[in-house]
DNA sequence: ATGCATGAGGC
DNA sequence: CCTCATGCATA
């Protein structure tokens, strides 16, 4: 059973057999081959003169940097702040992958109730969570998730969880981090089949979606959490990140006709909830630990942002050779180039639609 | 609203 | 190791 379920249980790809205009996810990777000058010989195009080019890349943008390795520790700028706000919202979500349980996420298991922001407004809020019974809609503020946070952990156990351990390292630790990604995929094959790729119609959903969800008083937190309540199957909660990118489309094609219909059913549940008027805040709390975020200095992104410009694809070789001009750990400068292609990515297929 | 990070899957 | 979907931590 694990075997099937190890493998995205119900991932996020509603369309496979859509040529249209969606590179669906396995597709994605056939358009970002086809971008790509050479995918076999990346490596090696400039691996005669590579070393050429990494100065080069690093001229053009290094225009103040010059010193390189004259400090004797790395600027690691990591930053570790307990805010002590914990998660509130349920937790990540769906990680369906490790301890998942399809059956976990879908089945019973609500019984969580995690009140994340201070129950002030308590009926103000009673109304617009839906009657999920979950009262996970936020206070007040709107995207801060985690900023003030309250104390307020939740802390669903039935949802998904996992022992989390501590962990006080300089190190970025990766404990309690389990998120998912497992959405909707559902059968494939019903005849209605997927959605329409229609970029036109993404944009203005999301449109309409953030205007009714203010309308009800929601918070982006809010609805990712209030998400887990609506048993849809393979959907757990979602995060303000997320949310926050559905509304500004930044999210991949893919990702965005995935969330959609889910997000469509909670806006529908929660304005059918809104008049009916029920919930039962139950607030619990708690408290974690918390996860180091890098920065990444201003001359070190210049830097990174031109040898991007000529190779988006550096190898392991390379990836470290520029760590190391520049101070950073491998890992993080090997992540910054993923990331930075995502949002190419992104960028590109916008400018495209 | 975003930057950096984790992880499942796929090669 | 990459891509993708997501998330925590931040500004």
């Amino acid at each position: 059973m694990m075997s099937m379920n190890s493998k995205q249980p119900f991932s996020v790809h509603p369309i496979l057999h859509e040529p249209k205009y969606t590179p669906l996810h396995s597709s994605s990777e056939a358009i970002r081959r086809a971008c790509l000058p050479t995918p076999s010989l990346q490596g090696n195009i400039f691996a005669g003169f590579d070393e050429s080019l990494l100065q080069r890349a690093e001229a053009l943008a290094a225009v103040d940097i010059v010193a390189q390795k004259s400090h004797p520790f790395k600027p690691d700028a990591t930053y570790h702040t307990m805010t002590t706000m914990t998660s509130m919202t349920c937790t990540p979500t769906s990680s369906s992958a490790h301890l998942h349980h399809p059956s976990v996420l879908t089945s019973h298991h609500h019984g969580a109730h995690h009140q994340p922001s201070q129950g002030l407004e308590g009926d103000l809020l009673e109304h617009l969570t839906p009657g999920l019974t979950l009262g996970a809609m936020a206070g007040p503020d709107v995207c801060s998730a985690a900023t003030h946070g309250a104390h307020a952990a939740a802390h669903m156990s039935a949802i998904n969880h996992m022992p989390h351990h501590h962990h006080h390292h300089h190190h970025h630790a990766q404990s309690v981090n389990m998120h998912a990604h497992s959405l909707a995929s559902h059968s494939t094959l019903s005849s209605g089949l997927d959605s329409e790729p229609d970029p036109r119609e993404l944009e203005s959903f999301a449109e309409r979606f953030k205007q009714r969800r203010i309308k009800l008083g929601v918070t982006q937190a809010d609805v990712g959490s209030a998400l887990a309540n609506l048993k849809i199957p393979g959907v757990g909660c979602l995060s303000q990140s997320t949310i926050c990118r559905f509304e500004s489309l930044t999210l991949s094609h893919n990702n965005m006709v995935a969330l959609k219909p889910i997000l469509e059913a909670w806006l529908e549940e929660a304005e059918r909830a809104q008049r009916e008027k029920m919930a039962k805040p139950e607030i619990f709390s708690g408290a974690d630990k918390k996860r180091k975020r890098t920065s990444i200095a201003a001359p070190e992104k210049r830097s990174l942002e031109a040898y991007f410009a000529v190779q988006p694809r550096p190898s392991s070789e390379k990836i470290a050779a520029i760590a190391e001009k520049l101070d950073l750990k491998k890992n993080v400068v090997r992540v910054w180039f993923c990331n930075q292609r995502q949002k190419q990515k992104r960028m590109k297929f916008s400018a495209t639609h």
